[in-house]
DNA sequence: AATACTCGGTTCCTTTTTGGAACCTGTCAA
DNA sequence: TTGACAGGTTCCAAAAAGGAACCGAGTATT
């Protein structure tokens, strides 16, 4: 499978690594979330090359995650903001996140703690369900396929009810 | 930044994407999600080269994310199944895969629904606040840097009070 | 009126990673 | 004895990333 095929792929997961998937773009999505937005910045705090830099805010704008905004004329200069659309990734950054706080962090804990303003806390993010309100865990979750497809995206031995992950 | 020297920085994304932030193991824990376990299903269900998802599974292993585990002698046969750190990542991969649910499906919706058996329904994750259960958006959060590393990672602008993204 | 500096890139070349196909090692079955 | 199966490894060509130099519009410095 090449990269470009990802895209057209029948699963979300694959989709979503196609704009958001490899090594330097959830960096400079980090970044935008930390309210970076320039190219010059980027590169500062991220030690990327300018090269490959470049070719990721664009693949970036051109999906729609990011958007250029002129914030002088003259010479015009312009810079790279979050888009509602990226502004949605922030869920799966802060999730990728905790498992690293959790699972990569030495004993001085955290590099970054988060506190929700509302509530004024250091929290962390809790997946749970959009309609209980439970956590969710995979082995709660069962699969449907979409009707179109069928018998086509899950593993031979879904059909024969397993759990998702036993 | 090499690849290598990721793990050593003190960030828990970079840290997380030091083992999960490449083209390939994303989509090789969705098939572990899915309840796939042997290489050669692996092999035919993603189009992965042998040569990388080799690579891929045994620094799954040294990660902690998979354990190898036979399941025949004679010929010994080993088969790769998430451990509890394997598992926690579910939250991260349910969140890239609600995004492309989201903002990378067609007309007919996303390929494969997700159901909660606890509650019955079609569902996606919610990420909300381990504090007050509310839901967390970027705009709400506030980020504080560990004792250690004060004035080290946040961008020059946050220390004169901006929000994650404004 | 040159000169240097800034920001946001592009170009060029070398090194690393990936894709693709062939080959290897035990073991069992025909 | 030949073939199949599972789980790899090896080899080479192609693609991507790293690194440094260069570019262009405009501004600031001497």
């Amino acid at each position: 499978m090449r990269w470009e095929e990802l895209e057209q792929q029948p699963c979300s997961l694959a989709r979503t690594l196609s704009v958001v998937g490899d090594r330097w773009t959830l960096l400079v999505l980090r970044e935008c979330f930390l309210g970076v937005r320039r190219f010059d910045e980027f590169e500062k705090r991220l030690g990327i090359t300018r090269h490959v830099l470049a070719e990721r805010l664009k693949k970036l704008v051109e999906a729609g995650v990011l958007s250029k905004q002129a914030y002088q004329q003259r010479p015009l200069r312009e810079e790279y903001r979050l888009t509602e659309k990226g502004h949605d990734l922030y869920p799966a950054v802060l999730a990728l996140v905790n498992w690293g706080d959790r699972h990569m962090s030495g004993a001085e804990g955290a590099p970054v703690r988060h506190v929700h303003k509302s509530c004024g806390h250091e929290v962390h993010g809790v997946l749970v369900c959009s309609d209980c309100g439970e956590p969710l865990l995979s082995r709660d979750m069962t699969l449907r396929e979409a009707p179109a497809l069928q018998g086509q995206l899950l593993p031979a031995h879904w059909h024969a009810q397993k759990t998702a992950d036993s």
